[in-house]
DNA sequence: AGAGATTGGATCAGATTCGTTCAAATCCGG
DNA sequence: CCGGATTTGAACGAATCTGATCCAATCTCT
């Protein structure tokens, strides 16, 4: 039976229908099944196999009670989602990383959610100096009497939540410390340790640059990725620490180059 | 949100609430639950379980009374305070001094609760530059594009998550803005703005310093009151936002030496 | 440190929604 | 004109969502 309306129209046909509940979807953004089934003069059932099939193609979501543009929830929910994906190579690299600060040690901590991992198993020492640009990383060893952080100045860069500028390089320019912990987009043995902003770039040169020794904290997949500006170069970098899942091969070149190797087990 | 169905009370999709709820702990750093159900018009126990989804996916953290952004940042601190000090008056306040801000503004802002709630008010205006020494009014700010913020270096005080020491003078130094927002923990005529400490007072006479106007931002339990160190005398002072339970005298008082009153109605 | 108050967790009940099966109607080819 | 295929609608059981309530856990204040 296909539409016998009392002003006797013509039968509307499925592609048309689904055509119609897309457009009324993506005018209203989301739009609950009765609203649709109403509106296309069907019932709920037919209404409901037309969302499956619309879902099936990617162009709606549905959810108990009705449908939704796609996308538009998730955006930012993936990119967290990631970065908390590889959180158990974090904490590794972080505790190892830890093993390499000693009491009375100053020392310089770089942004990134590895560094600020590090941060947090610092609390444990006695008598840290501790240079950092990164809010997260200040935010983490607030509450730790025993360790004096000193925050460079700077322009905020939100995303990140990191100080970057020239404000920020000049309050490292007279500074000399033990060791530098810093964190990047990529590694490389060709290129070093990247990120894609200048910005950030360039702060970490001067992090970098403020230590007698760098250490890089990079899980396995910043291994052998290359983003768009150099920070330091693989000559300039004395210790990796990264997890065992890292390519075999990229350590081996940059053990070549000088690198010390820390390979946390997961 | 473009649920404007003035008839249809259509149900709102449990992902619309979610991504809602995600909103408002981004916008304001911290929510209590309550105020999470009544945003979204449902249940305490609704709002619980959404909390308790979005923490699983590392979207937000939870905390007894409610939820804050991930990563630590304004951890439980600044929860407490928002909940158990922002009051009527910190709020009412807060909103009095932003009507103080123009867009394209240049102003430094320092600690304290009531200068962070003031903080975020200022989210809506354009083409802001701020500069400040506390966390969490950088970090209140770190989501508004429009806005640049910048820290001012030097050594963290745990406690009030703000920068302090020679650094953080320095940094101010060349520095001339409109006006500056800061707090305190008493103010009277005699002894105007002060501190109980030391390192503290000294950062905020810097920051008073670099501005053509200062702004005491000081609700009614601290009018009246001297603490240890003056940090900015009452004829320094150009405008100051209270509320309506200030004693009548002393606000007299202060008027008396040239301070323009600003009293936020609760 | 303990009492009171607030908050969180779990279970249960009510309601809504979803999926599936089945019957009826239409279209098409013969 | 008739039978198969497809589509639509109805009905029923299953799953889900929401809110209330009770009890345990946590926090605050004295």
């Amino acid at each position: 039976m296909v539409d016998t309306d009392s002003d006797g129209r013509r039968p509307v046909f499925a592609a048309e229908r689904r055509q119609r509940i897309l457009e009324l979807v993506r005018a209203n953004g989301a739009v609950s099944l009765r609203e649709l089934a109403q509106a296309v003069q069907s019932s709920e059932v037919t209404v409901r196999r037309d969302l499956r099939a619309l879902e099936s193609e990617g162009l709606l979501n549905r959810h108990h009670g009705g449908a939704t543009l796609p996308g538009d929830l998730n955006r930012e929910a993936s990119y967290v989602q990631k970065v908390a994906l590889s959180s158990a190579e974090k904490s590794a690299i972080a505790d190892l990383a830890a093993s390499l600060v000693e009491d009375g040690d100053a020392i310089v901590i770089g942004p990134g959610t590895t560094t600020q991992e590090f941060a947090r198993r610092l609390t444990r020492h006695a008598e840290l100096a501790v240079v950092t640009n990164s809010l997260l990383v200040a935010q983490a060893l607030a509450n730790s009497p025993r360790i004096e952080v000193m925050l460079t100045g700077g322009t905020l860069r939100g995303p990140i939540l990191a100080l970057v500028g020239s404000a920020a390089e000049r309050s490292l320019a007279g500074l000399r410390v033990r060791r530098a912990f810093i964190s990047g987009n990529g590694l490389t043995a060709e290129r070093g340790l990247s990120t894609p902003n200048m910005q950030v770039a360039c702060v970490d040169q001067a992090l970098a640059a403020a230590a007698e020794e760098v250490v890089v904290l990079a899980d396995h997949t910043k291994i052998g990725i290359d983003a768009m500006v150099q920070t330091v170069s693989a000559e300039q970098i004395d210790h990796l620490v990264t997890d065992d899942a890292a390519p075999r091969d990229v350590l081996d070149e940059l053990s070549g180059k000088g690198v010390r190797l820390h390979v946390a087990q997961i």
